[in-house]
DNA sequence: CTGTTAGCGCTTTCAT
DNA sequence: ATGAAAGCGCTAACAG
């Protein structure tokens, strides 16, 4: 394709060294004025860029990062991804993005761009590390949306316990006592705090808490359809589900429908993340907002700051949700 | 953070040259058995890895590619995606996404990119291009799902006039005869293409094409919900839509909804894409499935084979799609 | 089969 | 204020 010029071409045709070029286009302000006219106008006239490869070969920085996360098709981390991306942009940095959805370990691929410093570090939108993470060699690292259960890295989500429990509670208050649970994978810290939100919501209401009413699902429509059925085969039926995203919602509320039940009439259901198809489901779907964009955005401040500063910000910043409620829970009518 | 090995370490730890070292690495058969298995030992002890900046700066390529996307939290372009960057792994290449929802001429930032050698060449998921890319410099683009009307690049789409005809007469075929058309953004080729599918459609079922059946929306769940208040305003009323999008059908259904209209009892509305909330509706969505992943994968493969070549494959490919009949749709009832 | 050398394109001392 | 020169870490001739 088109032949690039270099900072040679450049400083030979303004009628000076590379260095003075270099130095116009990074500090203009220490080359004399009629220097920088003339690299000025040599730069205009060659189309000169300088190349990027060999600015971070010299520095020794990518000025890029990498977003892992576990399924980009998702519209709860595509949100996350795009704050991500905006404040990588801002800060002149871009992403290298890992869509994790067809095999988990793709992760390890990603950890290697960043061992061979195409990427100065990683915003992690999936609770698992890959696996080639430990063998010796660090580098900055901040979840965003999920956290480290041990605490140990950086991470900007929120407090699921709170945000379950009082979606839970909702549908307590409703009147509701037979409430079933279904999760996303519970090796992820933020479905087992979900889970232990909707247990302690149940518990200090003096409810009981009932195994048979609790089905792990994985997130995905299929998977809240599953988990209707299962909880649906108790013996002491459920009147009521809180599902940890708004997909299994979605596919609960499908299913029974496909069962002859109507939502929220006989049923009610409160979902968790409030994606965009959350309020137009026909029932709009009761859920807890959380505010993705801006998680993935200062997630990635986050990251950015670090690698500026050569400091760990060991912080872990939780944002506030809100239970927005719509159609899909009411009370339990008196039978 | 960890220091990084440079091959320079892992020479003077196997004892041998640098040179030496980096075919080791490259051509492992040229070097003598017992130099190779010195200096992987050397690889492994320094946990080395080729700085993958370096090598590109030398071999003049940076191996990664941008993918432009006009809005990743759509699940349509989320599928197209993941192929894309499938098919870059495989390859060995990565991917920078740019996200343009935010702002369309976020492009001419990732151009700039290519420009400076950070990436070899763009796939293009957007009809409109950047607006920097054409003052004398040219570089591999190829479109995915949407194409250049010119025909000028290389492109991976589908027939999207077929399809759309196809939508419209399974329409027509159920005995609807007022049928409404809800587009998304007419600038797009592919847009103005359903349209016209849709317009073929209905002529040759000799049918009138009615202005004011037909809304130019979007492809966002709010536009569905504009486009259809606006068509049934019309003097005589259309019992069926065909929507260019799931996220438009979607609205549009949900707004019919709250007139107190019933779909597929009142109107028939059919979709496009075959997004996976559109079987998940309720009433599950009569659409045009789309091989979104296929033409992603297809399109990445395709810009990879120029990169190596460096010949021009001037290709047109058409994938297939099929009419996936839901609920959505019914036979017109005889009133 | 292996080592020496010359860059890829740039930034940054260090002199002047 | 500017230029010369030394690399950043690597690959690819070219010798030997």
């Amino acid at each position: 394709m088109t032949r690039h010029s270099t900072i040679r071409d450049v400083a030979r045709l303004a009628g000076v060294s590379i260095a003075t070029v270099s130095r116009t286009l990074s500090r203009p302000n220490v080359v004399a004025h009629e220097t920088r006219e003339a690299v000025m106008q040599a730069v205009l006239a060659t189309g000169y860029r300088p190349n990027s490869l060999a600015v971070s070969l010299r520095r020794l920085e990518a000025r890029s990062v990498v977003v892992l996360v576990s399924d980009i098709s998702n519209p709860f981390y595509s949100d996350v991804f795009k704050g991500a991306e905006e404040a990588a942009r801002a800060h002149g940095y871009s992403v290298l993005i890992g869509d994790l959805s067809t095999d988990p370990d793709i992760g390890a691929s990603y950890v290697d761009m960043v061992r061979a410093r195409r990427a100065d570090g990683i915003v992690m939108m999936n609770y698992k590390l890959p696996s080639n993470i430990d063998d010796g060699f660090t580098f900055p690292l901040v979840y965003a949306s999920s956290y480290d259960p041990k605490g140990d890295r950086p991470s900007v989500s929120i407090d699921y316990v709170a945000a379950a429990k009082s979606a839970t509670e909702h549908l307590i208050a409703l009147g509701h006592r037979r409430i079933a649970h279904i999760s996303g994978e519970l090796g992820a810290p933020s479905c087992r705090d979900k889970r232990a939100g909707y247990q302690l919501a149940l518990q200090e209401a003096g409810l009981p808490v009932a195994p048979e009413l609790d089905y792990e699902g994985n997130d995905t429509i299929d998977s809240g359809m599953a988990g209707i059925e299962q909880v649906l085969a108790a013996a002491d039926r459920p009147t009521a589900a809180f599902t940890a995203n708004d997909e299994m919602a979605i596919g609960a509320i499908r299913r029974l429908a496909a069962r002859g039940a109507t939502v929220p009439a006989d049923f009610s259901v409160v979902g968790f993340d409030d994606i965009r198809f959350a309020a137009a489901y026909a029932p709009a779907i009761t859920t807890v907002q959380v505010p993705r964009f801006e998680i993935g955005r200062q997630a990635m401040e986050m990251i950015i700051a670090q690698l500026a500063s050569d400091a760990l910000p060991n912080r872990t910043v939780q944002l506030p949700t809100k239970l927005i409620i719509r159609e899909s829970t009411k009370p339990l009518r008196a039978n």
